[in-house]
DNA sequence: CGAGCGGATGTGAACGTACACATCCGAGGG
DNA sequence: CCCTCGGATGTGTACGTTCACATCCGCTCG
């Protein structure tokens, strides 16, 4: 009955406003707006009575109207697929609590799968609600069509690198991340290495396998085709059965950890050691890979830090500074007990 | 130099509105706008030569202004703590599907810690987006407080019920999901069950000690003292490192799949076979668990469906429609290799 | 002692839309 | 043949805020 919100009645109670703060506080609404943007320009009595003002009425500036008249939305949009995974959700995180901490709202969609329709409707719905900027976390190729198709005029930042774009990408450096982890193998004897990729429209797939497939040529060993995988431990598990079949090669190195989970499985099923038969790398250190049987190696990539560092590039970008560091993010390699000397 | 966003010259260029749409079309403003909410008294022929203009010039409606006007921001708020663990993240993604699909947006914040004062202060930021409705997901037991002192006038609904709630609350049945758990168990053969529990403000932790313990009492059997874990993996294992001090117990209960995956890492590595030794029962049923060593014995929960769910819930209810159902979803024990018979 | 100045505060307008109401026009009925 | 009616369209206004400019006041300086 007395719930401001849902009472249906005429005499609805308006959420109290500006003009209504400043007849308790008994100053012009243009005083209270300076207090609420903290102008230098106001008396601290003054203010002191307009904050009390507030508090009394639980007045809430109304952000409609502010966007409004600023055209502002302080919103920043977020373009992703795969939260569900460990690296987007972690990068999201990240960027939610810097954007907020900034004064930002974010605005999250979903593509479902990779295809331009659906990357076109996500991104139309988020132009839609006039974002700021914009960040696209675990972008597909694609992605890159539709950025420039639909003249997005937004400052944005793609939480992966194609090379073509990088003035516009902010990235853990996948390339180096897998020479990391191809190197690691070859320093262990192994010469025949395979690699279970993610897939190839994803742009953080093509990366490692480009890394995997440089470091091999530099060290002058055979290359074989890499398995096209879709990132998922189930995946992983059948391509191993599939694979091990023919037992020519002594290591894998797997484009993330889930699917280096499930080649372990596929393995161990085969009644093959790991790192006695088999070595396994993965990728991406999500918390889980330490307790894998065995702990898996990986190359750590620190994704909070690729959030923070976004919303840092494109808040720059936004107050107009420029210059500001694209450098990539350097991931590390995490040697566990997945990997052995070949004997 | 022909960007519209960035340029800053006196003669910004701006963005085309409703009026400028009108005079195209040769219409007024006001029959654009009744174009753009369906309205039905608009003739077919003036509907189409106002849709060339929107075409023509690019329109997009002003959401702020829209806001403003109608009071209404088209926004619900997710209140949620670990969306970078699956359940959460696939709830919240299943959400912003139906979400946008009935033309919603979803403004997303996450607490860091299960403080009072995190809680207030993420709810506070949602509020002052005046949402329409609230979904708190994988919700803390000091939320509730938190509503009730920041009188939430909103619609809204927790992923998870303490009874207190119903009313709010959509849930999978916890209690009954660790009472499934249990029983799988017991009936095969165990007696001395131990339970790894998530954090105790947690509501789900809570809910599915309860279940736990009630199935125990249920079966006559000893009960012993839940550990109070984390929900993470590094946390199942160093706990399960000092409870295989004493060999008391056949059987581990984990308040989820990653502790379990931790507690099979110390099973491992303290020569005990699972499930020869030691049975070993999670809870979610994250896609990696089909492959864990051994593949594992847990209680699914539909994460998906619940956040469908709960946006159809609370869009029923801003609608107005009364008596939509807040059936718990069941949950459903899927046994893999980590329990065996006791011998 | 008055002009000028600057800090504090007030007034008018604008942002882009939807709602309420007014107007227009042609068709149909008395 | 005029009146009425209803569908289609147009006009005024309000939403809550910020920006640009106006005003007021007390103080300093020549």
């Amino acid at each position: 009955m007395s719930d401001p919100v849902r009472s249906s009645d005429p005499e609805r109670v308006r959420a109290p406003n500006i003009r209504d703060v400043a007849r308790v506080a008994g100053v012009s609404y243009q005083t209270v707006s300076r207090a609420l943007n903290d102008s230098p320009s106001i008396r601290p009595e003054t203010l002191a009575r307009v904050r009390a003002a507030i508090d009394e009425l639980g007045y809430r500036p109304n952000q409609a109207a502010r966007a409004l008249v600023t055209s502002r939305s302080r919103t920043i949009g977020v373009l992703s697929a795969q939260t569900v995974h460990y690296g987007p959700a972690t990068s999201i995180q990240a960027i939610e609590t810097a954007a907020r901490e900034a004064g930002y709202r974010l605005s999250i969609t979903n593509i479902s799968s990779s295809e331009y329709a659906s990357i076109k409707a996500g991104l139309d719905h988020l132009m839609a609600q006039s974002i700021e900027a914009l960040i696209v976390v675990a972008p597909q190729v694609r992605v890159f069509e539709a950025l420039s198709d639909l003249q997005v005029a937004v400052p944005f930042v793609t939480l992966e690198a194609t090379g073509l774009n990088s003035a516009h990408s902010l990235w853990v450096d996948q390339i180096q991340g897998a020479r990391l982890a191809t190197r690691h193998l070859i320093d262990l004897g192994h010469t025949e290495i395979m690699h279970i990729s993610g897939p190839q429209d994803w742009i953080e797939a093509e990366a490692r396998m480009q890394g995997f497939l440089r470091e091999l040529s530099d060290a002058d060993l055979r290359t074989r085709a890499p398995i096209l995988g879709d990132w998922t431990a189930h995946f992983g598990y059948y391509a191993g059965l599939e694979l091990l079949r023919y037992r020519d090669f002594t290591a894998a190195f797997c484009g993330n950890d889930q699917m280096a989970l499930g080649f372990l499985h596929a393995c161990r099923e085969e009644g093959l050691s790991v790192p006695g038969d088999m070595s396994i790398v993965g990728f991406d250190d999500i918390p889980e890979a330490a307790h894998f049987a065995p702990p898996l190696t990986t190359v750590r990539q620190n994704f909070a830090e690729i959030g923070r560092r976004a919303i840092e590039l494109l808040l720059g970008e936004l107050r107009g500074d420029t210059e500001l560091s694209h450098a990539p993010v350097q991931p590390e390699l995490i040697v566990r007990q997945s990997t052995a000397r070949l004997v």
